[in-house]
DNA sequence: AATGAATGAGGGTTCATTCAT
DNA sequence: TATGAATGAACCCTCATTCAT
């Protein structure tokens, strides 16, 4: 087994990963400029020597960073979907789905592609392609379908989706920005949760004379 | 006339805003840290140590370009949903208003914040007291008011906030960091009306038979 | 009288020796590269545009202020040694004027020619002739004519005022540099009488028969 | 052997040492103000960058030039005294031996800690604490004993040992502010003599019938 | 004669990058 | 392959000096 080689030996072999992983740790937590070499290769447990052993500049080091950490998430999100039955049950599997990813990874990717949008617009442009644009695909697909079955009402599906996806990001961003312990941000699953239910409802009582009764039941989460 | 004052009395009066407008720009372009005093120096058309004779220090000024920039906006605001009737007019004012401000803005606040917050708590506090809060207690009491006088569903006026503003925030965040000239973003005005309307019905058909009227014609900015 | 006079002549007049006696205290208090202009040019009543009108640098300024300020004072000891009688007397009279002098002032000139000796040699240069020299030449000669008249043993001038004029010189000097509430530091008056009495007894004949033994034999370099 | 290891290795661990000798030569030479750390480093023949390698600040490195040049001196002092019997060799060995290490130093601690206190109170309170109040308290301790021994007159020992003290730092600030090659300072070891010869024999009690006769002819330098 | 807005060289400090070992 | 000592460009900020008014 892998497991069983001489750590020396294993550590050669994992070593790009390894750093990778820990300036990946140490841009989300603070930014690109406001991280440095020397703290990425302690957190690998490497010298700064080392770090350009594999990655001969920082941006290099970001770019490898982003194109091998996000990419592989969202062919999951598009297997799920595929084996719903219903509109609201693909999106409800996709957005639960991309929001526990989220809430499992401890920084915000989503605020770091953000921040340094301005100063890497290639990486930014290659993160609008490959996740983004798929995303926003994704969804839109699911509201076309529900259109065309009745399940959902006429509408613009691309808003929906911006609308859909907004809370989220939001509140994954929000937590690395402005909560504080007394003022926490809500965790992105349950924010998915919520905006899914308010978007499929709206907040304004169905039958004009009827009291509301049930409705909110469900948004225990 | 003020045109005809000596261009160095001129200037002194105009200094400190011609600052602030170039600061916010390289700012909104670059975020904190990577804005170089002496590059917001030389788009205010002057040297280094004028910036200096205005501001104490660079974050100073950064707490200067918020207050002249985003506070007085959101004064107005709180003056606007007084006058309206009803909470989906309140609503609906507030956010066209907060949504026009953030369009004619040529850059994003939400962006920079989410950027820099990291590294700078300072900053991040300073703008969660006199901006976000703001924000949020004013659009909470709207809806309260509206559970309470049975025009909206009872519901978690938080979650409705959050759900309300992160399309917009977004929409704005977007078109700095994402949009290009073949894929623009929404302009946050237009993702306000949506928005709104999505949370207030809903895309679930209302009754099973009914068409969906005229709620959305508005939409069109 | 010239104090009737309309405040804004007596100024125009009073503006060199205004601002000389403004660096003076500053100068003293802070040390020539930590005074401002600025700050001289405000205790001044003036701004810093005015200082350069009256003086082409700071380096000119500090020059002027050593010029004006100390050179006056010597004369006076001179004065006050020729009325006294006998040696002792005059030693005393001397020293004590000269303490009187230093702890008057506010700040201490020595400690400033000390500090800026090193950047301003030919300050330096000028202070030894005008001010060292002179103490040390008006001080010796007072000390031989004592041992030519047998009120001193024979000794080496040089050495005697050298070791009377260092306790007064560094009080002075200590007391803007180490003295703290709790451990203030001697006035140079007291130091000046102390260090005189010590003085004197070591160099005046005892009684005629005493023999004073080996003590300091060691002592010899 | 030493000599015989990589330059490389050697370096590493003379850098520190260098630096605080380059350190030390300009702080005496232009003060702690005047000093740019670049012109230290160049004198060590580094670059400023290395000297942040090894200290993190400049007042940092000024602590540590203190700390390798004076203070094991003084430890050195009270070892020496506590060897002698009684209260004049004490004092002798004392001055002699500190004497002879100021005038052996290139340059005069005291005249950059009186020229910088102003401005660095922490540097002047370290300072005071760690030399001047060692100092003070080890001569103190001697003029106590010999009081009680009958060896010295009853006196004030605050005022004999300031008045021991201040010939010898005098002479030694002196050298390096005003002495030029025609009219050179007194070596600090000669003036520590001189100074002790004089002060002994006014605290010293005299016997009524000996003659105080040509003792200090030696002085004459 | 006086002002004070504006300048810009320069200092302390940081940190990405290099290279001898 | 890995190290870590050394570098030097760049940033924030200060302040002596200039000059239009």
């Amino acid at each position: 087994m892998t497991t069983l080689k001489p750590p020396r030996q294993r550590r050669k072999q994992a070593r790009p990963g390894e750093i990778i992983e820990a300036a990946l740790s140490l841009f989300q937590k603070k930014g690109f400029a406001a991280s440095k070499i020397e703290d990425i290769a302690s957190a690998a447990n490497v010298t700064k020597g080392t770090v350009y052993l594999y990655f001969p500049s920082k941006e290099d080091l970001f770019k490898a960073v982003i194109r091998e950490t996000i990419i592989p998430n969202i062919d999951r999100l598009e297997k799920a979907a595929e084996n719903e039955q219903n509109a609201s049950a693909k999106l409800d599997i996709v957005l639960q789905l991309w929001a526990t990813g989220l809430s499992r990874c401890r920084g915000s990717f989503t605020k770091l592609i953000i921040a340094e949008a301005g100063n890497f617009p290639d990486l930014a442009a290659f993160y609008r392609e490959e996740v983004i644009n798929r995303m926003r695909g994704l969804l839109g697909n699911i509201i076309e379908t529900g259109i065309a079955s009745g399940e959902f009402s006429p509408c613009d599906p691309t808003v929906v989706v911006r609308t859909l996806i907004a809370p989220i990001l939001i509140s994954k961003t929000w937590q690395h920005t402005f909560s504080t312990p007394e003022d926490p941000a809500y965790d992105p699953v349950e924010m998915a949760g919520n905006a899914l239910r308010i978007v499929l409802n709206g907040i304004t009582p169905r039958t004009p004379h009827t009291t509301q009764t049930t409705r909110t039941k469900e948004t225990a989460q």
